[in-house]
RNA sequence: GGGGGAAUUCCCGAGUGGCCAAAGGGGGCAGACUGUAAAUCUGUUGUCAAAGACUUCGGUGGUUCGAAUCCACCUUCCCCCA
């Protein structure tokens, strides 16, 4: 199978500016292609890894890929897809996420003799004149089409200020610049970037009158429609330091049963046949797949122990309700009180709990294991001694649980 | 530049002098049911030394026995006119 015809199968294609071209531009491996990355936080995140894999299977069919770091363009940010402004962020911030992004991309793709490239838009953007910029770049846009494509469509009820309208004439730029440059003739993209990308190959045909294209692939998006990848507490991170290996790994083992199939197709690099095997699959057998998932992208992101490792935790925890391998949480010895901690303090010390409130409810609730044991009474002490070796297995939920040892 | 309106807890959104830690919904958390899923049902959802106390309704000051609520100024946003 062609590799276009694979993106197509695996359901990752969303829009393309023109599908003979294109399949023709990548099945033979003639493309030069950039998918451009905005450093507005210091770790990628899910969203960023479809891309990345993007990139690494059309590297795989021969294809050379640009990766754009933002510096320039997060200056500004990006409106599409958001109902608010972004803040502002500071170049010393924005500078610091570059260098993040650059040393995680450099995991995934392979940046060697000159099988790939790395380039940042600050290069170009930064020293740009205003007025030779308008005289350049503004007679090729019109306002009218801009204000009527989507992505600023969502954002004329809640307001959009003239810094985020540019948004869309600098990456345009840059298509333009990357092409010029180093003739990069095509551009992926999140579906959300379509009108935004189009505004490029735009501005490459009037002013060069040349031909480039674009294609976007899929958002991840779960049964309800909704963005996959986010969190409570915010973007499911590739840094193993903002979300750990094992929360990684629960979140994929995690996912509902309608999303098991898409997210094997769209995230992994199992190959199709045996994709279409697990698609037979109902009920409790799709938890197969969803451990299959979890550890594919695991050992994707991180690394094959990290996913064995988080695996095993699972299974054991889920099994027996203990396992060897599971998150430590320290405890003081400033934190006894004669000899002893009561569950509202170990809760929160643990980590498992925001604030004694909290874990008040929990307890209460019934939702407190220690040891395998409920915990329904708020004033239940442990003794210093419990803490020592092995210590003791503090559980909140289901699914959350730390292991408590005494420091020291 | 002129005129009008708004800012409430994680989000949306009620509340317009004491009965307000603040309705309702969403989301979250916990429990039941299950398959570590979804749906459903129940409880809960500011903090703490917990039948009590303390902090919170954009910011700063003021009026009052008492302010999310009234007044002044400031900040930000939206709408209409230019």
């Amino acid at each position: 199978m062609q590799i276009y015809d694979e993106l197509k199968a695996r359901g990752l294609i969303a829009q393309v500016s023109s599908e003979e071209d294109v399949s023709e531009l990548i099945n033979s491996g003639k493309a030069i292609f950039y998918i451009g990355f905005d450093p507005t936080a210091d770790s990628l995140h899910v969203g960023h890894f479809m891309a990345l894999c993007l990139m690494k299977r059309l590297q795989m069919a021969g294809n050379k890929p640009i990766a754009l770091i933002g510096g320039g363009t997060a200056m500004v940010g990006d409106p599409s897809g958001r109902t608010d402004m972004r803040s502002m962020m500071t170049p010393e911030t924005i500078a610091y996420n570059g260098e993040c992004f650059k040393k995680q991309m450099s995991k995934f793709i392979d940046f060697s003799e000159g099988k790939a490239m790395m380039v940042n838009n600050a290069d170009w953007l930064m020293e740009l004149n205003y007025v030779e910029f308008l005289r350049e770049v503004g007679p090729h846009f019109s306002v009218n089409n801009m204000l009527r494509a989507e992505c600023y469509k969502q954002r004329m009820e809640k307001g959009l200020s003239f810094l985020e309208f540019n948004y869309m004439l600098m990456q345009s730029y840059d298509f333009y610049e990357l092409f010029r440059r180093y003739g990069c003739n095509l551009q992926f993209g999140g579906d959300d970037q379509w009108s935004n990308m189009l505004g490029g190959t735009e501005l490459i045909r009037r002013k060069l009158r040349k031909d480039a294209h674009v294609m976007t692939i899929n958002l991840l998006l779960n049964s309800e429609g909704k963005k996959m990848g986010k969190t409570v507490g915010g973007a499911v991170w590739l840094d193993p330091n903002k979300t750990s290996p094992y929360d990684f790994y629960q979140y994929w083992r995690n996912v509902n049963d309608a999303d098991v199939i898409k997210c094997l197709k769209m995230l992994t690099f199992l190959p199709l046949e045996q994709i279409a095997e697990m698609e037979k699959w109902e009920g409790a057998q799709l938890n197969r797949a969803k451990e299959i998932l979890a550890y594919e992208l695991t050992a994707l992101v991180h690394s094959k122990e990290d996913a064995e490792k988080s695996q095993e935790t699972a299974r054991a925890l889920f099994a027996s309700g203990g396992a060897a391998e599971m998150p430590t949480a320290e405890i003081e010895q400033a934190d006894f009180v004669d000899g002893a901690i009561d569950v509202l303090t170990l809760l929160v010390k643990t980590g498992l709990c925001p604030s004694k409130s909290e874990a008040r409810r929990n307890v209460t609730q019934g939702g407190v294991e220690v040891n395998g044991e409920k915990v329904t009474d708020i004033a239940t002490t442990f003794p210093a001694e419990a803490f020592v070796g092995e210590g003791l297995v503090v559980k909140r939920g289901k699914k959350t649980f730390k292991k408590a040892v005494l420091k020291g």
